[in-house]
DNA sequence: GTGTTTACCGAACATTCGGTCAGTTGACAA
DNA sequence: TTGTCAACTGACCGAATGTTCGGTAAACAC
């Protein structure tokens, strides 16, 4: 006989996943730095020493929270699809998956964004977020020199703005209410590619 | 005989304004509750203690330096050529102002850009800051309704996009080597308002 | 010279921080 | 019934936090 409820737990709690994803939270509410182990044992409903047996510390919960960001966005980069056809085709492609991961992840990516480098954990983030904006650059680098976009704005200063409005999306997007990444990054391409003025 | 420097000060040191410019570069260093007194007295050359000289404290330093940032961008709204004549233009004058306070200011707006709420002194900045985005929200909206916003992305969405991109800039830009606020408010406009595409 | 003010130091304060550890609980297998 | 073990508690640690306070050296006013 099978028991009546096959996935059953011994005992129902946290685990490192779901730890993980409620003190990214807590970090986004209150920033990094801002938030105690006090604060997260509350979130969690347990005491702080309880979160030291899933997780070893609170760096780490950091670390795992921004790899998971910076996975997807490398996931987007190492695509085939960004790596051939003309570029402001593959241009516009990374914009709409990087608004994709940012959506799909956005507790993660939230994080991400705000690191300054306090830590080496941190610093790491931030090399290989610099690793990201490479590819990036390159790509409008690109677009710039196939014609295909308005040559009289520096090719870097495009980067940095279309990314810039890319990244802005963690400040304001709420899941719950909000479009689709698929209807947020269609009307980011209107505007930055085509322009707002009718 | 003359003394060889002319103004001559009782003593040199420091004073509340100099300890806030420093201050606020460290809290965008290192963020604000990342950074501790003693953080600050190493950056100011002298102890912990003499910073109490000058200042109230640390939340004091925070309140000011937000207050700088708000002042200027309420300056921007309060203006009278944001108050008549076609919609589009008042937004494009709002975006090119909110642009060069941004720079102007940029370490002050900066810090605004990074405040969550976690004491009182956080959640009255971002009050105020809200109403700022109730202004802009409240242009945008007349500009779609005189039809000369693309109809197909809807006014808060424009908002929401436009000054993420305008507060995206404190992420990267740095005066000493960038454009100049007004070579950087046009790459925005034309970006936003005519489009990145030839 | 005398007194006052300015700008600071060094030591200490109470509190909070991230983290450790011995022990407890309760669901489960035998 | 007994034993196991995952999941947790509560007491605690040393270090760091923001802030206070008594003292002091140098520059000034007279």
């Amino acid at each position: 006989m099978a028991p009546p409820t096959p996935t059953r737990q011994r005992k129902r709690g946290h685990d490192p996943e779901s730890v993980l994803a409620i003190a990214v939270d807590v970090f986004n509410e209150r920033g990094y730095d801002g938030t105690s182990m006090e604060d997260l044992a509350r979130a969690l409903g347990v005491t702080k020493s309880a979160i030291y047996y899933h997780v070893p510390g609170k760096e780490q919960l950091l670390a795992r929270a921004l790899d998971r960001a910076l996975d997807g966005l490398f996931a987007v980069v190492g695509d085939e699809r960004a790596a051939s056809g003309p570029a402001i085709d593959r241009l516009e492609w990374a914009v709409r998956q990087s608004v994709r991961i940012l959506v799909d992840r956005l507790p993660y990516v939230t994080l991400l964004l705000r690191v300054r480098g306090n830590s080496s954990t941190e610093q790491a983030a931030l090399e290989r977020r610099r690793e990201f904006d490479g590819f990036i650059s390159h790509l409008v680098k690109e677009a710039a020199a196939e014609g295909s976009i308005r040559p009289d704005v520096e090719p870097a200063l495009v980067t940095r703005l279309l990314f810039g409005t890319v990244n802005s999306i963690t400040e304001w997007y709420q899941p719950a209410r909000g479009a689709s990444a698929d209807d947020l990054a269609d009307a980011l391409l209107k505007m930055t590619f085509s322009g707002l003025r009718v």
